[in-house]
DNA sequence: GTAATAAGTTAGATGATTCTAACAAAATCA
DNA sequence: TGATTTTGTTAGAATCATCTAACTTATTAC
């Protein structure tokens, strides 16, 4: 069996490695906001379990049973988020944390009449992909998402999806009317802080800042 | 703060003293399924917090206090229960294992919000009341309730809770499709095992052993 | 009203999860 | 490359929630 705290550092170890693969000590320690010693520990004993490959000084990889774990995980995390935005009428900006603790809930048959009742939904509200049963995470299209702030002046944008959204992201977001599915044309970059001058919907002229536009992810209309 | 053990020890805990006022050592050990010196340990740490009233070899107590967290955390348990039945379509067999580990989210939204689109429910599926956001619970009828055991021949009386149910009562309940609501009539008691012969609904003559008779609490039309 | 049984308590141990302090290895910088 | 900084590890302690074994108090049964 696997405890709510192994499913929190599998979670975070996922979430860490999901780009390059792999994931320090440190990295995870400062994500967890965990001291190193314990993380080390932890870390010793994961592997025990076959779900973390670990080796003395080497980087942190997940296997791949403990990868599937995770997903799975992470999976009942953002089929959470769906439906407590969906079904229960909460912001996008209010759901990180209720998700965070509903993740653990052991009860197949609770995440199974959520999928169902969402319709089996692939994207959670902030546009990330929910893994499927198997802990398969549907990366075809999401990978092809570029940053914002990477787009030139001219650009016509769909925005798909927010990278590691904070609530005060999401709050920022909301103040300006900014959802998933806006068409975005990058008016103007300022050259000084790369900053940009966007307009979408009803707003003629938005200046958005370059950290802003680091967290959203858009796709070429 | 209250850890999830400590909020199952104060839940049983309100559960034994609900009708006595006080529990014992030993029952709460055998309540939670945890030997006899945990249970006493905890007994003084609750103490410690002023939850509840320990003294040594005397009975247990829950303070005004602990009485006050115990109900909201029923209050929990009941609202989610509700939910689960309502909004989500699980039989009321499926949802206590659920609520017992929802119960437990710490997020007042979240069950306000239940609340709210539940539109403030008084009882739970199985009849029993859910006490109020100040951890008040309506008494008033649900203790005028009486066993249908306690019942005589000739009897007509409305199905109005379970007490004490278990998925094995429910699931038998559901099988001769006797719901809240169902207007009983004792048509015969047999004087050997105090087994009854009722009719309700559809059905014309079905016979309930008294330990099944014993669980359902009813109200005499 | 003792003797036997049940209930309650104390003491000490274990495993999980965390910490701090101290030391070792790796990476970075000059 | 050698010194410094960062990262990683080991050792040892603390807290929580649990246990078993042994002892004490209360209750029940003759």
């Amino acid at each position: 069996m696997i405890s709510q705290t192994e499913e929190n550092y599998l979670k975070a170890l996922w979430n860490l490695t999901s780009t390059k693969g792999e994931a320090s000590v440190n990295e995870l320690s400062k994500q967890l906001d965990i001291k190193m010693p314990t993380v080390n520990s932890m870390m010793k004993r994961l592997a025990e379990k076959g779900l973390v490959n670990y080796e003395s000084y080497k980087p942190l990889k997940l296997t791949d049973k403990g990868k599937k774990l995770a997903a799975l995980i992470i999976r009942k995390h953002r089929l959470t988020e769906m439906y407590l935005v969906e079904k229960m009428g909460f912001g996008w900006e209010e759901v990180h944390d209720i998700a965070e603790q509903i993740e653990h809930i052991q009860s197949p048959a609770f995440f199974e009449k959520m999928d169902e009742l969402l319709g089996y939904p692939k994207i959670d509200p902030h546009g990330s992909p929910i893994p499927d049963k198997n802990g398969k995470v549907e990366t075809e299209q999401y990978i092809r998402y570029i940053k914002l702030s990477d787009c030139k002046e001219g650009d016509t944008v769909t925005f798909m999806a927010v990278s590691h959204s904070s609530d005060e992201l999401l709050k920022f977001l909301n103040s300006r009317d900014l959802a998933l599915g806006s068409k975005i044309k990058v008016k103007s970059i300022e050259p000084f802080d790369e900053s940009m001058t966007v307009s979408y919907a009803s707003r003629k002229a938005e200046m958005l800042s370059n950290k802003v536009c680091d967290k959203l992810l858009v796709r070429p209309v």
